[in-house]
DNA sequence: TGAAATGTTGGGGCG
DNA sequence: ACGCCCCAACATTTC
């Protein structure tokens, strides 16, 4: 090698807030310049950050911040701003050879880091782009017919027979930062609440950063893998591993998480490998959405099936303001909603239950549910929220049937069967028998003064009557075929067998 | 990664 | 002994 080159090397940190694993960081160490470890916050995307995702990425930060000075000696330069302006504008003001970044993949995100890199790369700098958040890129995974997947099973079949990712890189062992480079002060981007501070609940739920990413898995490889396929479902109990802010602000990788539980199974034995498979297939949820974000950009606000765009949905404030603020009547509903208020997360399963509900039970249309997620979960992610309310809601690809409709009580009593969660979330029915504790409104006056509750008073009486409406929803759902006429593709298994006998 | 309605079956009570 | 009815229990179909 010839003398090193001496130009700075820009790494551009992103939803890769991570050490190791970490390729673009890796392919800066390698060069053997000075590095500045760069981060912009654009104020001004589509899909801004939440309020809960800005709690978390303040602390994220500042922790990778300590982590650059703990082990290199330098740390983060800040920058507010278009990033499609920073970034080139940094990279020219230090005279950097090269920027290095891993790829997102939002719609948004895409366009612009194409633009940047034409921009870079006119001004003879380097720009080059790595995968670090997916363990299969989007159109890397085809068809037969070199299509894309619109079904997750098959998706995940042909990311499978695509053989292992790659083992997670090692954090870079040297690296030397360039000390020339301006920064914000993190405090001055007032990404924490103040006035009144709301994010008491999450700190006392969550340690950002990549090491409590490790702890989380460390953990749940621990204690959760084995059962994890049963137990995954119940909200009472810790049966999952949490990991999901980690992933979305890449504290961890997906790669890592991949080998880890792999490592973890084997070490097992066989009693393992089903429950690990069955965890990984959840990551598999997680490719399938990015897949399906990046090859129908419109996923977060349009219907993946058009037929849904004529659906007549009830919008109604004061009804999304009940299920916002988890006073809809159902214990299940409103402990998941109060979960997600106190905590930033919610269990998958009652996801499920409370996103049914909204759509479904009071027909508020699913970008109602995904505007509320998005501010206040710390994993919002786009493609995540997006595909998952669709499925939901019965409008996306792959999609949960309209009429599949969960009914609240027997969810509640089918994974929390003691009432544990509900008594957690709702306090106000903790003295409420378990037999009551999912429909406290059949419990006799008697048993409601012993449990102390006072239906309509201390706890609201349910908003509505499941039976009616399940069948207002299902009415809404037969006006969408209606209009439809015959002539559409969409005849149930039924009718096509009704109509073959005729 | 549902729930409810409807259909079927088979055991047991009873006239 | 026999047929009839009831009704769980389970299966299938429909929403």
């Amino acid at each position: 090698m010839k003398h090193p080159n001496r130009a700075p090397v820009l790494v551009w940190f992103r939803q890769d807030l991570r050490l190791a694993d970490n390729p673009a960081l890796t392919a800066a160490a390698a060069c053997g310049a000075p590095v500045v470890a760069l981060y912009v916050l654009d104020d001004s995307l589509e899909w801004g950050l939440g309020g809960a995702s800005r709690w978390w990425l303040h602390h994220s930060l500042s922790v990778l911040d300590g982590e650059l000075r703990r082990q290199y000696g330098f740390g983060l330069t800040l920058r507010r701003g278009k990033a499609a302006e920073q970034v080139p504008a940094l990279a020219a003001e230090l005279q950097a050879q090269a920027v290095h970044w891993n790829r997102c993949y939002e719609p948004a995100a895409i366009a612009r880091d194409a633009g940047i890199k034409a921009a870079l790369k006119q001004d003879g700098i380097v720009a080059e782009s790595h995968n670090a958040a997916l363990l299969y890129e989007p159109w890397t995974v085809k068809t037969q017919t070199g299509g894309w997947f619109k079904v997750y099973s098959p998706f995940w079949r042909a990311c499978r027979a695509l053989g292992d990712p790659p083992p997670p890189l090692p954090a870079p062992v040297k690296l030397t930062g360039h000390q020339d480079a301006r920064s914000d002060s993190l405090q001055q981007w007032q990404l924490l609440p103040t006035r009144p501070d709301w994010a008491g609940g999450l700190r006392d739920s969550w340690v950002p950063g990549s090491m409590g990413a490790e702890t989380l898995l460390a953990g749940f490889l621990e204690h959760g893998l084995a059962g994890y396929a049963e137990n995954r479902d119940r909200p009472d109990l810790p049966a999952t591993s949490r990991l999901s802010p980690h992933l979305h602000f890449g504290e961890i990788s997906p790669r890592q998480i991949w080998h880890a539980t792999r490592f973890a199974a084997d070490a097992g034995g066989t009693t393992l490998a089903r429950h690990a498979e069955k965890f990984l297939s959840e990551i598999g949820w997680r490719e399938f959405a990015h897949h399906l974000l990046y090859h129908f950009p419109d996923l977060p606000s349009r219907n993946f099936r058009a037929d849904f765009d004529a659906f007549p949905w009830e919008e109604d404030t004061e009804a999304l303001r009940c299920w916002q603020q988890g006073r809809t009547g159902y214990p299940i509903v409103d402990a998941g909603m109060r979960e997600l208020w106190h905590t930033g997360w919610m269990h998958n399963r009652v996801r499920m239950i409370v996103a049914s509900f909204l759509v479904k039970h009071l027909r508020q249309p699913w970008t109602a549910g995904e505007a509320w997620f998005w501010d206040t979960l710390v994993d919002a992610d786009l493609a995540n929220n997006a595909a998952s309310w669709q499925w939901v809601a019965g409008s996306g690809a792959d999609a949960a049937p309209y009429f599949r409709i969960f009914n609240p009580i027997l969810q509640g009593e089918r994974f929390d069967p003691d009432g544990t969660y509900v008594r957690r979330w709702v306090p106000e029915l903790k003295a409420v028998p378990a037999r009551y504790i999912h429909k406290p409104w059949e419990a006799s006056a008697a048993v409601l003064r012993e449990a102390g509750v006072s239906l309509g008073n201390s706890y609201p009486a349910p908003m509505v009557d499941h039976d009616a409406a399940r069948g207002l929803a299902l009415a809404a759902f037969a006006s969408l075929r209606d209009k439809e006429g015959n002539e559409g593709g969409n005849e149930t298994a039924g009718q096509k067998r009704a109509r073959g006998a005729a």
